[in-house]
DNA sequence: TATTCGTGGGG
DNA sequence: TCCCCAAGAAT
């Protein structure tokens, strides 16, 4: 073991962090912990976690569920199809596993939404296996200690820094070097203002020395975003509100939403919510006043969505020809179906105002 | 290989 | 207000 490794695992046995999953011996808990932490912070998921293993304490109890339960819990972490393949995997697991989660890297891959980092994570801090596990925070914290100079999202990067991490990989503490390079990544050597001063590894660090440590890790430039227009139809018939489901894989797969969508150059929002309703649920819709107008910024763009207060014709039915499914619902059985935030908050000012 | 996929917090 | 980006995976 070098001595860089060494100051890392003594570092981590003082300053590990106390977090729910951790010391939990259930390769399950370790399982959902790590999907949820896929691309988002300790501290949101904390609360989602211990709802989760409440309402899902086993991998059965997983897959038995509908999605739409699974989907519900899920609500607000976003990325959905980590939920959706949480639940496939899971479903998986008992059919084909019978009931435990493989330990080999390989068979992990090959369940749904596990890839190379969460299966190296799974193995080594539920199973003892001696895997790496290359996520955002040890990258960066190895790309700081060797000046890695590549890009460290380039496939080139990601060659030298996946062979660095099972380089220095001390045999038989494959979870405890694997958490403590989180950790040092998460509270020292952060994205911005790292701390040098108090870190353990400083005086192993190349780009601390040669003061370029806020230059590194090397990052892509990234695209710019683009910006939407939309519309949204709060359909009201006999005290029953419109509520449509989204396909199910892409953008909010499966989660309901007031039904409307993009607006077309040269188009004016009525026309656009009319529109879109014809081409969704085959009906014209009157487009009455202006409901509210939401702002939401997604990974990839943002938008600008503005809903309107609707009514349909007489006798109108609408059908699911562009969703995977439509409701006639009552205010108080809104919160019962899973929805992305900004349908969400149009939900809960249409209850706040009681229609 | 490059895009697509949410949301919330911090600077 | 805006930009950054956080324990990535799938296609």
């Amino acid at each position: 073991m070098t001595s860089l490794v060494l100051d890392l695992l003594d570092w981590y046995a003082q300053h590990a962090r106390s977090l729910p999953w951790r010391g939990i011996p259930d390769p399950y808990a370790v399982w959902v912990s790590e999907v949820m932490l896929q691309q988002t912070r300790v501290e949101t998921v904390i609360p989602y976690y211990q709802r989760w293993m409440e309402h899902f304490p086993t991998v059965s109890d997983l897959a038995q569920a509908s999605q739409q339960q699974v989907l519900a819990v899920w609500e607000g972490l976003g990325y959905y199809s980590r939920a959706r393949n949480l639940h496939r995997a899971a479903q998986l697991v008992v059919g084909q596993h019978g009931g435990q989660l493989p330990s080999d890297p390989r068979a992990l891959r090959d369940l749904p939404g596990i890839g190379r980092y969460t299966a190296g994570a799974i193995a080594s801090l539920a199973f003892g296996l001696d895997e790496p596990a290359l996520d955002g925070n040890i990258r960066r914290v190895l790309a700081r200690l060797f000046n890695i100079t590549e890009p460290a999202r380039s496939p080139a990067g990601e060659r030298r820094l996946w062979e660095l991490a099972r380089q220095l990989l001390p045999p038989g503490r494959a979870g405890d070097y694997n958490e403590a390079l989180m950790d040092l990544g998460a509270t020292l050597c952060t994205p911005r203002n790292p701390d040098c001063g108090r870190c353990p590894l400083n005086h192993h660090c190349q780009a601390y020395h040669l003061g370029v440590q806020d230059e590194r890790p090397v990052v892509l430039a990234k695209p710019v975003v683009p910006h939407y227009t939309v519309t949204a139809a709060v359909i009201e018939r006999r005290g029953s509100f419109l509520i449509t489901q989204r396909p199910p894989d892409g953008l909010l797969g499966g989660l309901w939403e007031f039904p409307g969508g993009k607006l077309h150059p040269g188009e004016d929002l009525p026309a656009c919510l009319q529109r879109e309703i014809c081409e969704e649920l085959g009906v014209s819709v009157n487009v009455g006043d202006l409901f509210g107008i939401y702002r939401h910024a997604y990974t990839h763009f943002r938008v600008t969505l503005h809903a309107f207060c609707c009514h349909l014709s007489n006798g109108q039915q609408p059908q699911p020809v562009q969703v995977q499914d439509l409701r006639w619902v009552k205010l108080a059985e809104l919160p019962g179906f899973p929805m992305g935030k900004i349908d969400r908050q149009i939900a809960t000012h249409l209850l706040e105002r009681g229609g």
